[in-house]
DNA sequence: GGCACTATGTGTGTTTGCGCACAGACGCAA
DNA sequence: TTGCGTCTGTGCGCAAACACACATAGTGCC
């Protein structure tokens, strides 16, 4: 990549008021964030945080028999390691990077100490944290009564939302995981996606052509964690540099 | 009933060190809770938080078609009206008492004002919060992966663990709208475990004959949420009256 | 006791998604 | 160019759960 990285490029980061960020950003790193990295074992120590730019991460829940679900997806909106703050110091959940790219990384003592503080990150991330549970919930409900190709149409909707382009690099392989369904599933539902002119893919690469259509196509979930996730991020508060304005601008929120 | 009502009989408001728990206190309304009571409208302000002591109560997500599912039970162990301290204020989904009986209830202000005094209450508060994801991330993947019997044993069990007795009363209409599937699918499922010993019923009473082959049947879900949760409030700091012993005491945490 | 209401049992046919098997097609690398 | 590995398309049969219809059996109420 080209473009130059800045942890405005992630939302919540952009979104701290000066002191705090002057706080955390001297311990930011920058890190490469590889296709199917796995950031959280389940039961493992959380050592850091991470705060994705340009890449995408799963949490998914992987059963005794070896299937997983993703019950959310994390990119520049968000950030993994909630349960640092929230006191567990673990999670159940795997973090698997699913589309490749960078992220600020944190370690999680600062991190604990900064939301310790009870200023305006505290009241941030915990109203982020919300607008994750509202994705996890809603991530249950659709499992439970969607259709795959509902679901296809909200996971690429949601997918498309924390990348800059409208081309994902993703196999019916990877999407078939994160839903927790069959790949032959994913191609029966890709195939109509595709005959309807919503979509073209070759071999790993799927382009959105018609995003209203894929709305249209997708089940009221996305609508829902799209609009929680709004509300809850929307009035908090943003340092006036260009870099947060022009970050923040390019998101309808 | 003729048992006398007290907080302690909620596992969070007993463990509260005696500092906060007297500030609380004065304020805490005992409620009865009728089965079929809406506490919460998806997307209504949230006056009061609830402590339930002798009640269950389901969060839960009604789509747009009608059809709904449970993400979250909440029992005697917990509380309702997480979205108040995470700073949301409201949510998208609705908490409807499933079992009859009381609870403790707390103005939502004064809760908040608790919370960000930032001391063990909000500890507490937070690690009860992960403990709730991790049932609703365990609910998701259970709906994607798990069949309706084992799920049904699941439910049972979390149930019973909020009960004192053995019995619950509770239809198989309003088991099948827990679980967000057909009533139809209940009856056969409970039919099966009838037939194996496991339970036995009668009109809208259940009773659990045999509780671990009940665990036996039911999909690891139920393991991982009640250890996650016993993981999580075990080192909370415990009030040193009797009530608060007894009633933990109770519990094999 | 009789009645109405509601809960439960059961049957049939349909749909969705799964499991498996395999064929073709694309893309990278030698 | 050739070849191999991986990704994608497709065609079965099968099982789980659904939708609908209706029979039967408790329970409470008058």
């Amino acid at each position: 990549m080209s473009t130059p990285h800045s942890p405005n490029q992630n939302h919540l980061l952009a979104a701290l008021p000066p002191a705090e960020f002057e706080r955390v950003a001297p311990h930011l790193e920058l890190v490469p964030m590889l296709l199917g990295e796995t950031l959280y074992e389940p039961g493992g120590q959380l050592r850091h945080v991470y705060f994705p730019t340009t890449s995408i991460v799963s949490m998914l829940y992987i059963i005794e028999s070896g299937l997983s679900a993703e019950i959310a997806g994390v990119g520049n909106e968000g950030m993994l390691g909630i349960a640092l703050f929230m006191g567990g110091d673990t999670t159940p959940s795997s973090a698997v990077v699913q589309t490749a790219g960078h992220g600020y990384r944190l370690s999680g003592k600062l991190l604990k100490e900064e939301f310790n503080r009870g200023g305006l990150m505290q009241r941030m991330l915990l109203r982020y944290t919300q607008a994750l549970v509202t994705q996890m919930c809603q991530t249950a409900v659709c499992n439970r009564h969607h259709a795959i190709e509902q679901q296809l149409s909200r996971w690429l909707l949601q997918t498309l939302d924390r990348l800059p382009s409208n081309e994902l690099v993703m196999t019916q392989d990877l999407i078939a995981s994160a839903l927790g369904v069959r790949r032959e599933g994913i191609t029966e539902a890709a195939g109509n996606l595709q005959r309807a002119g919503l979509i073209s893919y070759r071999r790993g690469h799927i382009s959105v052509l018609k995003r209203s259509g894929l709305e249209a196509h997708a089940c009221e979930c996305y609508a829902v964690v799209r609009k929680e996730l709004s509300r809850l991020l929307f009035d908090v508060q943003y340092r006036q540099d260009t870099a947060a304005t022009r970050v923040t601008a390019t998101h309808a929120w």
